[in-house]
DNA sequence: AATATTCAAAATCTCGAAATTTTAGTGAAA
DNA sequence: TTTCACTAAAATTTCGAGATTTTGAATATT
């Protein structure tokens, strides 16, 4: 029997959102807005609402008469998204270390050690799945951190809208859910150049690290055609 | 007599959206849904959609029961989206410089000189407000087709958007709607050092073009503190 | 005079149903 | 067998009203 919960605004962004960005619904597929409803016990205009928000920030696609899908991440859409990324990150990377004090870079400790953590427990466990919303929370804070002194506002909130679609086009059980026992060194590497402030090593494993995702998918693509 | 004319959700959207980066809205003033439901003859919903999409977008701030507003424009928020401008049409100007080829060089070349009719209208004519619409509209076909070869949809959208609103929050009478008689030189020394594949003195002239609405704002600022 | 409180008017948000459009399935014609 | 037209079902979008919250002015209190 289903108890009849009733859900918010917000509270139904944030999980359609969630649900999106850890690979939950399927890419090209279709989100039927009676089914949510349902779902959700809650009116057609709300869930309207939020597909509208989802769609204008990128995470879903709106065609007019004919509803949202799950955007088809296409090759070019991924290397977009990994270009994106990087051109953001290594400029509020220079930015951050050009300005950060002290506390940022207790900021960045913080979060680096979280991560350093859950990653030691993932590849410890090897239980990525049930550590899938702790990683992504994890591995976001950090890399928000590197670039939380950059002064700008506009940088942090385009690099949140564009770390999640990145998240949503890359990740997939294919891709381990994007864990790759790698990134445990890089986050290292990246954390130690980033507190001796040597912006050229730092962006270069930055970028790097956030390409890596992306000559995987080809590696694996290639495999699969050949 | 009004007579009772039908808009659609996109009309009242692209009409909003137009009338936000002219200026013809207050900055810190609300919006209220009632009066422009009565105004395009439309449902609250509809209105309510168009709100949240431009609230999305950053045109509008949403506070949660007590509805929309135009940002209030401070010091701070020019200098992010000048900086945010600066960083995109840089990399897409360096981008384009590398990969544009016959076609881009004919857009480019068809687009400035569009913009360089306007602009010579205006100056002989002196008849800034009228013409405000074709040269917003030019004006931004320039810097796009600088930028339009490269190749990231992810660039051009985000270009877009902060460039309406580069527009809405720098854009009033008191900087002459953004026209400046610089400006015509500036567009002619971007276009012929574009055009030359000279990366280094079109990024430069172009940042400072870009940057040249901050530093009058905040001269005449200093004047009225004075 | 300045601060609180009350209450009605106005505005926002949510809802469920009506209107419109798309989709899918059936059958007729080439 | 394929193509086209028609129809019924399903989905999306728009609507207007009701419920909730905010606002602001008038009154009361310190």
């Amino acid at each position: 029997m289903t108890t009849a919960t009733k859900y918010s605004s917000s509270e139904i962004y944030s999980d359609i959102k969630s649900k999106l960005t850890i690979g939950k619904f399927l890419q090209g597929s279709k989100l039927r807005a009676e089914r949510l409803r349902l779902n959700y016990n809650c009116s057609a205009s709300t869930i309207r609402e939020v597909m509208l928000k989802l769609s204008c920030e990128g995470h879903l696609e709106a065609v007019e008469q004919k509803g949202f899908r799950v955007p088809m991440g296409t090759s070019e859409s991924r290397t977009d998204l990994v270009r994106m990324r990087v051109l953001l990150e290594k400029e509020g990377l220079k930015l951050s270390l050009e300005n950060g004090k002290l506390d940022w870079e207790a900021e960045l400790a913080a979060s680096y050690h979280k991560l350093a953590h859950i990653e030691n427990v993932i590849q410890q466990s090897g239980r990525i799945v049930s550590n899938m919303l702790f990683w992504n929370e994890a591995e976001y804070s950090f890399h928000k951190a590197l670039i939380s002194a950059c002064e700008s506002k506009l940088l942090l909130e385009t690099h949140y809208n564009i770390y999640n679609r990145f998240r949503q086009q890359l990740i997939s059980d294919d891709t381990n859910y994007g864990f790759d026992i790698r990134n445990i060194a890089e986050h290292k590497a990246i954390f130690d150049a980033a507190i001796k402030r040597n912006y050229p090593l730092c962006s270069s494993i930055l970028e790097s690290h956030i390409d890596k995702d992306l000559s995987h998918r080809s590696k694996l693509q290639k495999v699969a055609a050949a």
